[in-house]
DNA sequence: TCTGGGGTCCTAGGACCC
DNA sequence: TCTGGGGTCCTAGGACCC
């Protein structure tokens, strides 16, 4: 095999949230415009004039209530599902591009592209300026683009096109000439890195490290016996060497969180057990839709961090399945079942949530209650064989959820599929 | 008064086994 | 008095991402 250099592209939406929101409203263009989060809470998205006046991600919005109210900022709340459609279509224009094991679904306004094949057949900076054009001319999102030899390096240059006016929209580090390389890099500081955040960040600014050019200039080995091998892995993708590859088709997920924090507190079980359902029930939903089983649980409740008036209360309570499932009746019974372990008498709850964990996948799980299933054959008449395992296991350890056949081709030769049969919790393997 | 909601990976340390 | 060592699995906690 041949050794070729690698070539990836990273396409991120502008301030999306601001951006899909002023598609169907353009009177919010040229404003300072924030989205806000769940109820309202906190920023998540700014305008590029939001966010030259000082405004900073992630914080509350009272604190910002001077700044909001002097330079008429427009607020909004978010609307996910707005988002949710516009990223599909950015995604969608995008996949036009490549082939399908050649695009990453990084994040709602997140693509990576793995170029690698078309470097020699297209001039990469114009194939983005391409793409930018045409997913602001179909969608109305604008977008900046950056090119690099490494996942790491295309992020850098996602961040340089976004600040540089100079680059239009797309930075192309891949191709750039060396010392015009170091130089934009020495401009950087290292906390705008993808995979360092602030700790590491401020280790390495007292190990004298400041610029993405600094750190691309230490040695991995070093790196990585101070920190770990995931930023000795950094240091190797600035230097251009590829160590994290495309994920093109997303693994199902090893845990699923549904949470919320209430809009108002919440001093009764009631409505504590009436949230923690409508969180589950969302929990189990993407379980199903990931096609996965759960082994346990973890619930959790708590009472607002920020109140400095009474202590903070958390409790959280793991919990334990006797067998996999994906049973909303199972589950939910479960969490009810526990529910006043969370609870405490004159707490105000603020939050509350689900997650669901040990995760496998449904079409690997044999449970041992069909083990000795091995023994039918794809001639054995099915009922006679729901019945011998009936009389086995009895019907109540049988009657829930719902089942899969592992084999297609017994499937087809089998006249005896009942809706019995796709009642069961679980799996049915068929060796023949 | 008012403070988001999902996720991932790595490491260290303890329990346990032979 | 002297008190193994290697391997695996699990968990909690920390750091990061969007």
């Amino acid at each position: 095999m041949t050794y070729q250099n690698k070539i990836y592209a990273l396409i991120d939406v502008n301030n999306c949230y601001v951006s899909c929101e002023r598609v169907f409203n353009p009177k919010l263009n040229h404003k300072p415009v924030i989205v806000l989060s769940n109820n309202d809470g906190c920023i998540v998205s700014r305008s590029q004039e939001a966010k030259a006046l000082g405004i900073q991600m992630g914080i509350p919005l009272f604190q910002i209530k001077d700044i909001v109210e002097q330079h008429a900022v427009e607020i909004l709340s978010s609307n996910y599902k707005l988002y949710t459609e516009m990223s599909k279509r950015f995604h969608a224009i995008l996949s036009d591009y490549v082939s399908p094991h050649e695009q990453e679904i990084y994040s709602i306004d997140e693509c990576f592209l793995d170029l690698t094949a078309y470097q020699y057949q297209f001039d990469l900076t114009l194939y983005a300026q391409n793409m930018r054009d045409k997913i602001f001319k179909w969608i109305g999102l604008p977008v900046c683009i950056g090119i690099g030899r490494s996942k790491t390096e295309a992020k850098l240059a996602n961040h340089m096109a976004k600040n540089g006016k100079r680059f239009n929209g797309v930075c192309n580090l891949a191709t750039m000439e060396p010392k015009y390389r170091d130089y934009f890099s020495s401009l950087i500081d290292i906390k705008e890195i993808w995979g360092i955040g602030k700790q590491h960040s401020q280790k390495l600014h007292r190990m004298g490290i400041h610029t993405a050019f600094d750190l691309t200039q230490a040695n991995a080995q070093a790196i990585k016996k101070v920190f770990s091998i995931v930023l000795a892995k950094t240091v190797a993708e600035l230097q251009g060497i590829s160590c994290i590859e495309i994920e093109h088709s997303p693994s199902a997920k090893k845990q699923i969180i549904s949470s919320r924090s209430f809009g108002q507190r919440v001093t009764h079980i009631d409505a504590l057990s009436e949230a923690m359902s409508d969180y589950l029930q969302s929990a189990v939903k993407r379980l199903r839709d990931d096609q996965s089983l759960c082994n346990c649980m973890i619930i959790f409740a708590s009472s607002s961090p920020f109140d400095t008036q009474r202590p903070f209360y958390q409790k959280v309570i793991h919990i334990d399945l006797s067998e996999p499932t994906d049973s909303m009746a199972v589950i939910n019974k479960t969490v009810m079942a526990h529910i006043h372990q969370l609870y405490q008498e004159g707490v105000a709850f603020k939050k509350c949530g689900i997650i669901l964990t040990g995760i496998e996948n449904k079409v690997s799980y044999i449970p041992d209650l069909f083990t000795d299933v091995d023994v039918m054959t794809k001639n054995e008449n099915l009922q006679i064989a729901i019945e011998r395992i009936k009389d086995k296991f009895g019907d109540q350890k049988i009657a829930l959820g719902s089942c899969k056949i592992s084999h297609e081709a017994w499937i087809t030769n089998s006249t005896h599929l009942s809706q019995d049969y796709f009642s069961w919790d679980g799996l049915l393997t068929i060796h023949q």
